[in-house]
DNA sequence: ACAAAAGTGTTTTCTTTACACCCATGG
DNA sequence: CCATGGGTGTAAAGAAAACACTTTTGT
């Protein structure tokens, strides 16, 4: 079998990093840019997600895998498969309809949507190739194709996600601070936390490590740095049967 | 555009059913059989789930609906999509290389796979099609192509979803017992509750409300029927935020 | 009257929530 | 010495867990 690649399947990347410095939690969006050949005015300007077709010998993960790379340089970041997106008319609204025939692929593309976790300050954006940019998830400029609906879908399982398993680990460095996990966790969910009392829960967990080190560089009192263990997160885990309906 | 099979897509459906005399959790597959032309010896005997192509002009909770429908007659069933399944290889171990050939289609099949919950007694199996046959969760046979792995998977997800949402009552009869909604819950989670902790909160919520009504033609003390309200369900509704990491 | 499952209360423990001030550091 | 965010304890309320006997019904 060649390397073809899929002509109606395709994986989207929905791409959360969270700055730690403005306490937002964004997604990484690409330039979507078109103009009339004659005219120079713009038929399309918006943003989009990073996808690509799936090639046929790939299975969706790596092709999730391979899609992140090309986007950030990165690999072995948190990753979920959330959703497949199939209507047939996902793809025709008018500009979505001029981009496509531009780029000639099928209309009726099935994307199988996937959601990364990282931290923005490991993307170089300055420059890069397909003038990705984060933006805010609460404040998200003009997004094409059904790629608004896909990222909402995205942000809602993780919401759901980070009140269960520790995922909220992969937005963070490997050193944090108790405050740096309040203040994600109070970005994602857009509630307020009583610092005490999150305090008192996080640190109990025997799978936050303090280390012997604080803060360097800051203005004020430096605080206390600590990490997460996975592995003694795994060892200590135990699943949860309390019905909560 | 002509209303055309997506060659390289399909849904499946895990179709989940519960029992509520023998208090077991099923999974309804159908026979996969085939025949040598001259020896008559089978080839391929074992059991897969439903499924089928996607139309062109056909959204996949569309495809999935239509599936259900013609394996059972239902319609309106609790209906999730959990999962893409799209390995290169997920179709090709001998017995799915020699079932994909006589059937014609192709090897790199995406599936986009559904769970279903509904009640067993609600199915006549008696003679289907399809020979579909109820297959207690903790005992399944033997079953081809990858469909074992798409039915723990489905299984996983509402062992999950069962605890935070009250989807357990798709798998009950309209009217039923607080010890019905006990043996539903430890036949799904395989756990054993304590009954009067599991009456008291049960009992409590606003949504299960007492009908004038008891069990009859049973030969012991007939038990209080309830009811489960969807419309108070979602109008006391309220988002937890409570993380548990 | 007996078998079989339905139904019932109390106590202990754990978890969550509410709440306000002092502390350490850099500038 | 001051501004800034870091860090701390206690009490009350609510939820979960542990636990054994009585009641109702059909046969």
């Amino acid at each position: 079998m060649t390397n073809e690649l899929i002509q109606n399947l395709s994986v989207d990347c929905v791409v959360f990093g969270f700055d730690t410095n403005t306490k937002t939690l964004n997604v990484l969006l690409i330039k979507r840019y078109l103009e009339d050949e004659k005219t120079n005015q713009p038929l399309v300007d918006d943003y989009v997600l990073t996808g690509y077709h799936v090639y046929q010998n790939e299975s969706l993960d790596d092709s999730a895998t391979r899609v992140l790379k090309e986007l950030t340089g990165l690999t072995g970041q948190y990753k979920k498969q959330f959703k497949a997106f199939g209507d047939p008319n996902r793809l025709k609204n008018e500009k979505d309809l001029i981009w496509v025939e531009n780029q000639r692929f099928n209309v009726r593309t099935i994307t199988i949507a996937y959601y990364f976790l990282l931290k923005t300050e490991d993307v170089d954006v300055s420059n890069n190739t397909y003038q990705a940019k984060w933006h805010p998830i609460n404040q998200l400029p003009k997004i094409g194709f059904d790629h608004k609906q896909i990222i909402l879908e995205a942000y809602e399982d993780l919401k759901t996600k980070c009140l269960s398993e520790p995922i909220i680990f992969e937005l963070l460095p490997d050193k944090f601070t108790i405050n740096d996990v309040q203040d994600l966790y109070e970005s994602i969910l857009n509630i307020e936390i009583d610092n005490r009392n999150f305090r008192r829960k996080v640190i109990n967990k025997k799978y936050i490590i303090p280390l012997d080190e604080k803060q360097v560089g800051v203005s004020k009192r430096p605080a206390q740095l600590y990490m997460f263990s996975k592995d003694i997160y795994q060892k200590i885990y135990q699943k949860s049967y309390l019905i909560n309906i």
